[in-house]
DNA sequence: TAAAAGCTTGTAGCTGCTTCAGGGTCAAGG
DNA sequence: CCTTGACCCTGAAGCAGCTACAAGCTTTTA
C-alpha cells in the first residue's frame, strides 16, 4: 500500500502521515525499490488509532503514551484510566467555558437592533463598556482556555 | 505607567502586551528618557477592549476589525453584527462536537473497571475496537474540529 | 555595593498540522 | 520516443497566539 492508497483508505492527509512518521507515532514503513513508503495493514490499524484519539481531542503525546501501552501490555491499566480520566476533566472544563462564551455572544449579539452607524452599535458599546470593567462573565475569571 | 505596572493592572503578561505592539493591535506607546515603554489611560483601555474580546475568543485579526470600526464611527454596523453572528455560530459548533467528545470520553472511562493489565483494558480495547471502524460517533463525521 | 527586579531587543519554541520549493518516478496518450 | 499528469520524495517554512529564552541595560532594595 503506497502512502496515497493509505491517506484515501484512512481519510488523513498524505502529509499528515508523514508528519507522524517524523514524530515517532507511526512506525517508519518498509520502501520499495523507487523509494517510496510501502504500508502493511498494522499501520492501517494504527493510524486509524491515532485519528480516533485525536478525535478525542487527546494530544498526540498523550497519543504517544497510549500507543506504549499497547506496545507493552502487562502494565498498570491505572495510568490508562487516569489519561482518559484528566482528558474528560480537561473537556469539561473548556465546555463550561464555552458554554459561558455563548452566553456571552448571544447577549452581545441581542444588542444590535439595526441601528445603522457603528457609533451607535450596541455590540461595540457593550465590548467597550465589558472592557472598562462593569459587570461581565468573561472578566475575573482568571483564565478561559488554555487553562494548563 | 510602566509596562510591568499595565500588565498588572489588565492581567496581561508583559510579554503579551509587547507581541500586540508588534502585531499593531496596541498604539506604540511614549518613551521614558531610559527607553522605557510609559502608557497612558487609552492604553490600558484599549488593551482591555481586545483582552475582553479574546475572553469572546474572537480572533486577533478580527478584533483589528473591531478596533477600525472603533476608530471609525460612521461605518455601517452590519459588519460588527455579522462578525459577532460568525462568532456564535463558530462557538456553537464547536461547543456541539465538543458535547459528543465529552460523552465519548465519558463512556471510555465507563469501561474500566479496576482491571489490573493494560491487557485487558477496557479502554484501550474500546480504542482500537473503535478504530477499526465499529460504530462509533467520532468516525464518519467529516471533521470535528478546524471545522474551517 | 551588590544583588534582585524590571526593562530593552531579537529570536526561537510550542501544537498539530499545512504548504511550499524543487525535484524524482511512472503509466497512458499522441 | 516524448510529453503530460498523477503520484511520490525531502527539507524547510508558515499558521495562531502567545511564551520563553538570551544578553544586556537601569532602577530599586538590602
Amino acid at each position: 500500500m503506497r502512502i496515497g492508497e493509505l491517506a484515501a483508505a484512512t481519510g488523513v492527509e498524505v502529509e499528515t502521515i508523514r508528519y507522524y512518521e517524523r514524530e515517532k507515532l507511526l512506525a517508519p514503513p518498509g520502501r520499495q525499490s523507487n523509494g517510496y513508503r510501502s504500508y502493511g495493514k498494522q499501520h492501517l490499524e494504527r493510524l486509524a488509532f491515532i485519528r480516533h484519539c485525536r478525535a478525542l481531542d487527546i494530544p498526540l503525546a498523550d497519543v504517544r503514551r497510549l500507543l506504549g501501552f499497547l506496545e507493552a501490555p502487562g502494565n498498570d491499566c491505572g495510568d490508562i484510566d487516569q489519561l482518559i480520566e484528566a482528558q474528560l476533566a480537561k473537556v469539561r472544563a473548556r465546555l463550561q467555558s464555552m458554554q459561558a462564551l455563548e452566553r456571552q455572544l448571544a447577549e452581545l449579539r441581542r444588542r444590535c437592533d439595526a441601528r445603522h452607524v457603528t457609533a451607535e452599535c450596541g455590540i461595540l458599546h457593550e465590548l467597550v463598556a465589558a472592557a472598562h470593567g462593569e459587570a461581565c462573565a468573561c472578566h475575573g475569571e482568571p483564565q478561559k482556555r488554555g487553562e494548563k
